[in-house]
DNA sequence: CCGCCCGTGCGACTTTCGTAGGCTGTCGGT
DNA sequence: ACCGACAGCCTACGAAAGTCGCACGGGCGG
């Protein structure tokens, strides 16, 4: 069987590039190019093809807009991301606009071949750039809270009870009533809670307090 | 070039599946099989192999810190997750423990082969499953921030000034010191802005600063 | 057994917030 | 010229928030 492919990109070169690299190999024929993001839709809305490489800096329209009206599509195509820039912050936008796969132009020649019949078969595919760039951005914010954590560490039960109800923006009123203690003894837990996570103010015990995941993000 | 490869995985049947299969290639041998996780690490020590194929739940050291394990060793080879489960929780953890791949073991022969060459070229290889685990991982947070830049879309510059200002937990003087405003000009802005966001204390509205990306998360 | 520390719980006191007005000035639109 | 929206400032007051000191009780070392 063989893969129809579609190239999306400005550079005629690039297009004529992958042309020889792909259909050298037997089984996959670039049916269409497009060198811009609208004409991009059309030519995979004809040809109806088993991939889509695209670029995304492009002129007139954006790479990740086409994506998006690739993806509207009935039965899309998979779109595999190819472009120069290392996997930048482009990464993120494109996996979420729908892309199957995040590649750099100088991903060697003989492993573009494998990767295009992978990603035609539905699988994703990430050069080890964009796979860490996508892993640190789903894990960064967690390393925010190894510090936040730490800190609630030290704290008695008590006092992580009375931070929660902080980071929930809560009044020492209605905490009390929660915890059934009077509002003085929360102010006093307050008091010494932000003694112990270095706070002048509550706000920022409650930023913590969410930091920590003492609160469920709803 | 033989790509060498390495299987972790408790069922022996899945071992010589995998090495019936992938040694059909011609390209790809399976030189070592270990049924428990401590034992794979010493076989991908012993054997230095091109890719790593792991099972996650086994007898024994867990998947998860074999791959650690693994990853510790000078040069260490990609290391592919596959599993009999569909893409759980698990898709985080192993890629952030430093997996090249998660892959479900329903994944039709014919096209292992391919993702056992990609990933041993150093490219990460998701099943469709995996990748929208894993984007909507790095998502979700934020689209729990469209809500709140919504909000804060509606205040006036200053206000949103302001806001910031309540996301890093200063006082109202403070704010005022910073911005060249005296603290009882805080204060106006700091109830239009609460009564905007539909909030009743300013520990409420730090949280949306921060969920809407005005602060700094140092 | 006696301190001693620590967690818990409270009330009194001071400071800060937050609300509700009113006042001035500057824009841009109609 | 007028209106409305934003900016900036003020007064005044009640309601929270935060600080301080103190009391009770359970563990733990001497």
């Amino acid at each position: 069987m063989v893969i129809r492919a579609v190239v999306v990109d400005d550079e005629p070169m690039v297009c004529s590039f992958l042309r020889t690299i792909l259909g050298s190999a037997g089984d996959i024929e670039v049916v269409e190019e497009a060198h811009e993001g609208a004409a991009g839709v059309e030519a995979v809305v004809r040809a109806r093809p088993d991939i889509v490489l695209m670029d995304l800096r492009m002129p007139g329209m954006d790479g990740l807009t086409a994506i998006e009206r690739i993806l509207q599509l009935p039965e899309p195509p998979p779109v595999v991301v190819l472009t120069t820039f290392d996997a930048d912050r482009y990464v993120l936008r494109s996996l979420r606009a729908g892309a199957s796969g995040f590649l750099i132009k100088s991903t060697p020649p003989e492993e573009l071949v494998g990767l295009v019949r992978v990603a035609a078969e539905g699988h994703t595919v990430l050069s080890a750039a964009a796979a860490r760039r996508l892993v640190a951005a789903s894990t960064d914010r967690d390393a925010v809270g190894d510090r936040a954590r730490e800190l609630v560490g030290s704290l008695t039960e008590r006092e992580a009870e009375v931070l929660s109800g902080l980071g929930e923006g809560l009044s020492n009123a209605r905490i009390g009533a929660r915890l059934h203690l009077s509002e003085a003894t929360i102010k006093g837990y307050v008091s010494r809670t932000l003694d112990k996570l270095g706070c002048v103010n509550r706000t920022q015990a409650g930023l913590i307090a969410h930091d920590a995941g003492l609160v469920e993000t709803k």
